[in-house]
RNA sequence: CGGGGCGUAGCGCAGUCUGGUUAGCGCGCCUGCCUUGGGAGCAGGAGGCCGCAGGUUCGAAUCCUGCCGCCCCGACCA
């Protein structure tokens, strides 16, 4: 590709939309343009970016016995009032009607699209199992839009589903999909890990998030600095306490707290540090039973949501607000406690092990001390339900657990019948039985695989591109335009690098040199070389590695070799990393 | 959805508080000269619905009202 004739608009000035690295250096570097919030344009060398990816995730499906299909983006109502997803699915999903007055959606995801396939076309055990995946754009509207290609509405998504006979064959297709996500995550030259992430009601270890590590991560994952334990914090394991608290209960007591709601007014009051009061939180519950429960914590925890509702089997949870908790429990904030409370409790089973601990008595400016459970109150449950804190040992062996940032890039999950029964997708087994399929689908973000690469692999310079997912390997340039020589030399290992097969960007633009320096470096293309006067001083063009600024100096004639071997020996480090 | 910020040339910004000539500056762009190993220099030039709509006024980028868009934080603990 010639630079003159492509469409690659560098800024020298980034753009004052953006603040995270991967999208300023995206805008900066022509790759994208923004449409509108959350929606972009990928343009020529950013769309390449992009191919690049694509073409590992498809090598490795199909490598996996995947098959590539391609599925609407435009999917009717009632196929997701099937799931009844349709209702529950929340504004994040795009609905509309069409001329006829259908409702419509646009696909945030295809569970229902390929169950709908599959049920329609498979009949027998001797068609499974079956693993279907597409690379397509999707849509979500996301409250919140952020960090350019990291969090759009409009991205592009593969997304596999497979099918299965029983239980067992799934896991085995599960674990195929594992591989082939450490094989397409290694091969994109990224540093992630995979973590244990929530799989919701189904429980186990049957989901996994990819996590590209880095500093711009939405995410936080929990690792253990001993063992090899990794999880989401949302999923991160908390262990009951196994040594029982021996301490004498002593003597219920009423204390007047007049006006102290806040746990630490409330403790500073006292006298007593925050993890010898349990706070009592309302919250209101949407699907499971859809009744308010309140949920018992030490003072200075925090309720891991998502455990509650996984706990509770809800679709949602909101913790209620003071005028609702008054409205469900007669009592005022601030002065909750478990006691008399005739809404359903659950406890965190930190609590359980606590003896002689503060709560709220149920009536305002009043709190009880010495309080204990199984004597004082009972409780409907008792589980792990709070968020992980810096000194909680890990789950596995006890060792210390560390916290770092990690942006999601894959998500793999065993779906079992969920949709396979809700839409009847059936088929009949050797024995004549007609059983569901057992599902999973997994997912990856190519766009943000881009991103996350960058957000890795970049100085202040610019991108610097894993070699694999470069938009281009090579690029030349040409520093002397008017100069005969140069730029037959220029030309010349632009033909002949084309020839053996690499991808080369020849800087052919009437600019001067620092103008050439500058977007070779912005655009981050992991080898460039450089033909100016020392060619005809000493008969060399150099060769300069973006990533660690290693130069060589070689004849023309060695140039193509040299870079060939540069080129494999990047591929090979990352396959065997 | 709550809070905060912003909207003036392709990009980055000033001007708005305190209304008043022809709306500026830097970068980029066009033409010419010159220059050519880290975003050169000189000269000339093009480019603006001042986010949109309404209002106040002799007069609005500037004041008022409404709307739209974009960015950031939060949507969470009694």
């Amino acid at each position: 590709m010639r630079y003159s004739q492509t469409f690659v608009p560098t800024l020298k000035e980034t753009p004052a939309e953006a603040d995270v690295v991967s999208h300023r250096l995206m805008l900066r570097a022509g790759y994208i343009r923004k449409l509108t919030a959350g929606v972009y344009t990928y343009l020529p060398f950013g769309l390449a970016a992009i191919r690049k990816v694509e073409r590992i995730v498809r090598e490795e499906m199909n490598r996996a016995g995947a098959q590539e299909l391609l599925m609407p983006m435009v999917q009717p109502a009632d196929l997701w009032r099937e799931t009844g997803r349709y209702e529950k699915y929340g504004p994040e999903l795009l609905r509309f009607k069409d001329r006829h007055d259908r409702e419509s959606c646009l696909g945030p995801t295809h569970e229902e699209v390929i169950t709908d396939l599959v049920r329609g076309e498979v009949r027998s055990y001797r068609q499974l199992p079956l693993n279907l995946y597409q690379i397509q754009s999707k849509f979500r509207d996301e409250i919140r839009p952020r960090f350019g290609l990291m969090r759009g509405r409009e991205f592009i998504m593969k997304d596999a589903y497979s099918f299965d006979v029983d239980d067992e064959q799934a896991s085995v297709s599960y674990q195929k999909m594992y591989a082939a996500y450490q094989r397409i995550f290694t091969r994109c030259g990224l540093q992630f890990r995979a973590v244990e992430a929530d799989s919701g009601s189904i429980g186990g270890s049957f989901s996994h998030e990819f996590m590209v590590l880095a500093k711009t991560g939405e995410d936080t994952l929990v690792v253990c600095k001993s063992c090899d334990y990794a999880a989401n914090v949302e999923k991160a394991a908390i262990n009951a306490l196994s040594v029982e608290n021996q301490d004498p209960m002593l003597d219920l007591e009423k204390v007047e707290t007049p006006g102290k709601r806040k746990v630490t007014a409330v403790c500073d009051f006292l006298g007593i540090g925050a993890d010898k009061l349990v706070k009592t939180l309302v919250y209101k519950v949407t699907g499971g039973d859809g009744q308010p429960v309140a949920v018992l914590v030490r003072g200075d925890r925090e309720v891991q949501e998502v455990k509650l509702k996984n706990l509770l089997g809800a679709a949602d949870l909101e913790l209620a607000e003071d005028k609702e908790v008054f409205d469900i429990t007669g009592v005022p904030t601030g002065y909750l406690g478990p006691i008399g409370l005739t809404i359903k409790v659950v406890a965190d089973h930190e609590v359980a092990a606590m003896r002689n601990f503060v709560v709220g008595a149920g009536e305002k400016n009043y709190h009880l001390r010495h309080v204990n459970m199984g004597r004082d109150f009972e409780v409907a449950a008792i589980a792990d339900l709070r968020q992980i804190a810096d000194d909680d040992p890990c789950p596995h062996c006890g060792g210390k657990l560390g916290q770092i940032e990690g942006i999601e890039v894959g998500h793999i999950f065993k779906l079992g019948t969920v949709y396979s029964a809700a839409m009847r997708a059936v088929f009949q087994d050797q024995d004549g039985q007609e059983k569901p399929m057992i599902m999973g689908c997994y997912g990856i973000g190519v766009s943000r695989i881009v991103a996350a690469a960058i957000e890795q692999n970049h100085d202040e310079n610019g991108i610097i591109f894993p070699v694999a997912i470069a938009p281009s390997q090579v690029i030349i340039l040409n520093l002397g335009l008017k100069d005969a020589v140069i730029t037959e030399a220029a030309e010349l290992l632009y033909t002949q690098l084309q020839a053996q097969g690499v991808e080369v960007l020849l800087d052919d633009r009437d600019e001067r040199p620092g103008a050439k320096f500058k977007d070779a470096d912005l655009l981050g293309i992991p080898f460039r070389v450089t033909v100016g006067a020392r060619l005809g001083k000493e008969g060399v063009v150099e060769i300069r590695h973006r990533r660690d600024g290693l130069t060589v100096e070689l004849v023309p004639d060695q140039v193509a070799l040299y870079l060939l071997n540069q080129i494999a020996v990047a591929g090979s480090a990352v396959q065997e990393r």
